[in-house]
RNA sequence: GGGCAGAUUCCCGAGCGGUCAAAGGGGACAGACUGUAAAUCUGUUGGCUCCGCCUUCGAAGGUUCGAAUCCUUCUCUGCCCA
């Protein structure tokens, strides 16, 4: 396939859902040059489930499949199994290497959706960090100063702090910057908070006689609930959700991340994404944004089809606050309205039954219900909140 | 090797002998409002046979009428000095 050098084309690549690049003019003139470019991108193994966040570096990685350029994933098998060693949770190597096995095939699964994966090589960094000795290590680490990882923002803050900082964090660029020269990366993504790592690519690589990569650094994006999405904060709106959920999560993200999210998640071509702004400036309901927003991404990962039937099962749900009408089904032991509540898991136990009824949550067929002893029916459809149903068989 | 801190309910973080199921914040859930599962406001947030009872504050013992709070040992985590 040939280099596509299209001048807009790589102005948006450059920019898109970009925070950073290092060196930029450097880049474009590469981009320009029709060269066809070595791009990395490393996966970290631990994680099975990949969330809209992560999907802003693999949409920038599509960009440049569409450009013609060389993808090159490199999976952290090493820095993931051998770095949490120090701690007290890690099984034998052995069984890591399973969950690794099985959290990459995960993420291909996933990450097949935005890019073809059968184009692109990928590496397992154990295959040459393995390898290396300290002789090799002792040349990598005379590299950097002390000064220059001590400096770095969430390390000072560390140490200000009085947390721990480990060697084994300060070796860990070394690792990823080497992962750099292994490949022979031209370009590496990664988040902002990845800068310290992704410049040691830059640092290593002369010294290996490579021509430093370039770094592209993507914006970190807030979740649901407006903080750093993240898996352990659970604010994450996950690729796998199915298609209502993931519509949901969307209409629930504060109205200010709308149009980064059409920028950094999704390829709404940018004329129409402003024109979105322009809406949005001229008092269009945000609403209305969120909703196109929710069934673009639902499309993109689930199909148009998905899209447009969780599109209407939100308006029906929420906007009509209509009954659902495929609600999940429980035949329960008991007919008591707490003991469904508990037993269909819409409560977690007898007293969060109690509590949701007296603060008026609780419905059965659209009737609100006070009494904890209401025995229910078959057919009959209970309603805790605004969200959640169960049919009573 | 030595010194010193700390381990609290989903998370962060107060409490330092009774009034503690444990402040506050976050999250979550519910209600009001709304052309949003936004924002805002209000309430709830260990369990139960629920005006009472039972189980929680790293683990095990102990002191006390009474402990998350005091003592002992242990486990883990961190910091500092060498």
């Amino acid at each position: 396939m040939k280099v596509i050098t299209d001048d807009n084309k790589i102005q948006e690549l450059l920019e898109r859902g970009v925070e950073e690049v290092i060196d930029k003019n450097h880049l474009k003139k590469r981009l320009e040059s029709g060269e066809k470019l070595r791009v990395k991108l490393g996966i970290d193994p631990t994680s099975p489930n990949l969330h809209l966040g992560r999907s802003i570096p693999l949409l920038k990685m599509r960009d440049f499949q569409e450009l013609g350029h060389q993808l090159v994933f490199i999976v952290g098998d090493f820095t993931g199994v051998i770095g949490d060693t120090s701690d007290k949770e890690s099984e034998r190597p052995m069984l890591e290497q399973e969950i690794v096995k099985k959290n990459m095939k995960n993420y291909v699964d996933q990450a097949g959706k935005i890019i073809d994966i059968s184009k692109c090589e990928v590496y397992y960094n154990s295959e040459w960090l393995k390898k290396l000795t300290y002789v090799e290590l002792n040349e990598q680490a005379n590299m950097f100063s002390v000064a220059e990882f001590i400096a770095r923002d969430n390390i000072r803050r560390r140490l200000e702090a009085g947390t721990r900082v480990s060697l084994r964090e300060v070796l860990y660029p070394l690792m990823q910057g080497y992962d750099s020269v292994a490949v022979k990366a031209d370009v590496e993504l990664g988040g902002t908070d990845q800068r310290f790592n992704l410049l040691a690519g830059r640092t290593m690589q002369p010294h290996y006689k490579q021509q430093s990569q370039d770094i592209i650094m993507n914006p970190l994006m807030a979740g649901t609930d407006g903080r750093k999405m993240s898996s352990s904060w659970g604010n994450t709106v996950n690729l796998t959700d199915e298609p209502n959920e993931m519509f949901g999560k969307i209409m629930s993200i504060p109205d200010e991340l709308i149009i980064l999210y059409f920028t950094c998640m999704t390829r709404v071509p940018m004329e129409i994404v402003e024109e979105y702004t322009k809406e949005m400036k001229k008092g269009e309901n945000p609403r209305n944004l969120k909703m196109k927003l929710g069934f673009e991404l639902v499309r993109f990962y689930h199909g148009e089809k998905a899209a447009k039937i969780a599109e209407e099962y939100f308006i029906n749900t929420f906007a009509k606050k209509q009954t659902p009408t495929d609600i999940p089904e429980l035949k329960p032991t008991s007919y008591n309205i707490i003991e469904v509540l508990v037993e269909s898991g819409l409560s977690t136990g007898k007293s969060d039954a109690r509590r949701a009824i007296e603060q008026g949550g609780v419905k059965v067929n659209d009737e609100k219900i006070e009494a904890f002893d209401y025995d229910t029916k078959p057919e009959d459809v209970i309603q805790k909140g605004k969200r959640f149903f169960v049919k009573v068989k």
